[in-house]
RNA sequence: GGGUCGCUAGCUCAACUGGCCAGAGCAUCCGGCUCUUAACCGGACGGUUCAGGGUUCGAGUCCCUGGCGACCCA
């Protein structure tokens, strides 16, 4: 808590000139006696609540009697002399307060001349049309509710500049439209996922955020320390293992929507920590998560858009219907015009494949790391339609179920939108001795220098040694699907503060 | 990590192949106006051109280093 001193109303902070005349009016309004920062005034309505109540009611120059006392910030000021115009606006409602000198006296119309356009601004009067026929609150009393010492970006252009859109997200809601629709349809978005699967039975749990061994999937952690157990900790990567550890203790369908922590690059589809839904469901299989993942996706198309055709990149791409379902191999065989790659073919013949589209292998790389980065770099981004790419190799799948009819391959799916992954799923592998055998083999390859293969977690393997029903496992990137279903480009544009570089000398 | 592009007034943008005092609109301030809708009219104020160094008679502009960001690639 500070109070602002006269010296603190004076002070004028390098880079803060601009300031200087807004800072002089609060230091009057002081010596006036009138709080800049009030506490205590009530509103009547919503700016929204008053428009829509009087939405093709009152004719123009008509007094509907009715008095309400309304709140807003300040976005537009025209004013007449001894009258005046003020635009208030809450969220995506605006409403037009009118002032006038022979209601408010002279007093009052040298304060409402003294508001800024950024003031927060209460304002109290019956409401009328305008002789132009302008819905308006006809002011008895205006109360000033917040001072803005900063200018707020231009009227008409906003704010453009994308890094200050990023670093002041307060301006960027504040006077871009755009910006505030983005967050309203990812508020849509999570509603219509947790409503689908709570209509499904699934229990809403939450899961530890700080992990004693990183797990459930395969990239590099955050590091953190606890002071009283001297012990270091990792922010979680994934949920996966604690929501399984649940379906074993009986709850047989669990899904939890919350961040998980990545430590890796910065990019239009990565965020440091991002949010992820995860649910896990007894006795179901990868083909119920693809019924399920559909009506998922679907459902927070349409309660979120209205619609179930997006657009990506210009082109339209329809969500409805059924979705095609495509084996990973036989995707990279068609790529490739190779019909004899295989998980069984000679390793030199995929390396050489591999090397022929530009994949560098490395060493430790076997038959199933290199189909996979084959699939990555020649087929995901091709995949527009809504695509389920299924049977993903077992070397790179250490907790997915192994085929029922395949050993090569794990009864695991993808699910590719517009060339992108959206979500990751599969047959849960509850064999405790084969999820041992797993886990080693990703100890060699972290042993070998890979750092985002799994270490051995002992502890999870004794949960699954008391047993574990058959279960399917769904991870969705919401993130992501928000960006599919608001049509923009960069993760960071659905993220309401993404992580940034300080700026210096901030 | 590599490449390309960008950073000019509070905001949105100008400023030719290096050349007059870096301009405009909005915002702000002063004056006028009782029905505006980005109100309007007159006037004024506002700049470390991201930072530092260099080339030049002269740098917003060219070169180097660094910062922050966007996009593409790995």
């Amino acid at each position: 808590m500070t109070t602002d001193s006269p010296a603190a109303a004076q002070r004028v902070e390098p880079g803060d000139e601009g300031l200087a005349e807004r800072r002089s009016k609060l230091a009057r309004l002081r010596r006036d006696g009138v709080d800049p920062y009030p506490v205590g005034v009530r509103v009547s309505d919503s700016l929204a609540a008053v428009a829509e109540r009087f939405a093709g009611r009152l004719q123009a120059g008509e007094d509907s009697g009715e008095r309400v006392r309304v709140a807003g910030r300040l976005v537009l000021r025209r004013g007449h002399g001894r009258l005046a115009f003020l635009v208030l606006r809450e969220a995506d409602a605006e409403l037009q307060v009118m002032a006038q000198s022979h209601v408010l006296g002279d007093d009052g119309m040298a304060r409402v001349a003294d508001l800024d356009v950024g003031d927060w601004v209460a304002a109290a009067g019956p409401v009328v049309r305008t002789r132009r026929g302008e819905l308006s609150v006809s002011a008895t009393e205006v109360t000033l509710l917040g001072k803005a010492l900063r200018p707020l970006p231009d009227k008409w252009h906003g704010l453009r500049d994308v890094e200050t859109r990023y670093r002041q997200r307060h301006v960027d809601l504040a006077v871009n439209a755009e910006a505030r629709r983005v967050f309203t349809v990812r508020a849509a978005v999570i509603r219509a996922l947790r409503a689908e699967l709570d209509a499904r039975g699934y229990l809403e749990v939450e899961t530890p955020l700080l992990h004693p061994i990183p797990g459930g999937a395969l990239a590099r952690p955050f590091v953190t320390h606890h002071n009283a157990l001297d012990l270091d900790l990792y922010l979680r990567i994934a949920k996966e293992l604690y929501l399984k550890r649940l379906v074993a203790g009986g709850l047989p369908r669990v899904y939890e929507i919350g961040r998980v922590f990545r430590n890796e690059g910065l990019s239009t589809r990565h965020n440091p920590e991002f949010t992820m839904l995860e649910s896990y469901q007894a006795y179901a299989d990868y083909t119920d998560v693809m019924e399920l993942t559909q009506a998922l996706v679907q459902r927070a198309a349409r309660e979120a858009t209205g619609a179930t055709t997006v657009t990506v990149d210009g082109a339209d791409v329809e969500l409805g219907g059924t979705w095609t379902r495509r084996p990973l191999l036989e995707l990279v065989r068609t790529a490739t015009g190779r019909d004899e790659l295989g998980y069984d073919a000679d390793p030199r013949l995929l390396r050489d494949v591999a090397a022929s589209h530009g994949v560098k292998a490395e060493d430790g790389w076997g038959a199933g790391k290199l189909v996979l980065e084959l699939y990555e770099k020649l087929v995901e981004h091709t995949l527009r339609e809504p695509t389920f790419v299924t049977d993903y190799p077992v070397e790179v799948s250490p907790l997915a179920r192994r085929h029922r009819s395949d050993p090569h391959v794990t009864e695991r799916f993808e699910l590719i939108v517009g060339g992108r992954e959206l979500a990751n799923a599969f047959s849960e592998l509850t064999d405790p001795d084969e999820q041992r055998e797993r886990f080693e083999a990703q100890a060699r390859a972290r042993a070998g220098g890979d750092t985002e293969a799994m270490p051995v977690d002992a502890d999870y393997l004794r949960a699954m040694e008391f047993g574990m029903p058959p279960m399917g496992g769904l991870g969705i990137g919401v993130d992501r699907l928000v960006m599919l279903l608001a049509g923009v480009p960069s993760i960071r544009d659905v993220i309401l503060f993404p992580t940034l570089r300080p700026e210096p000398g901030a």
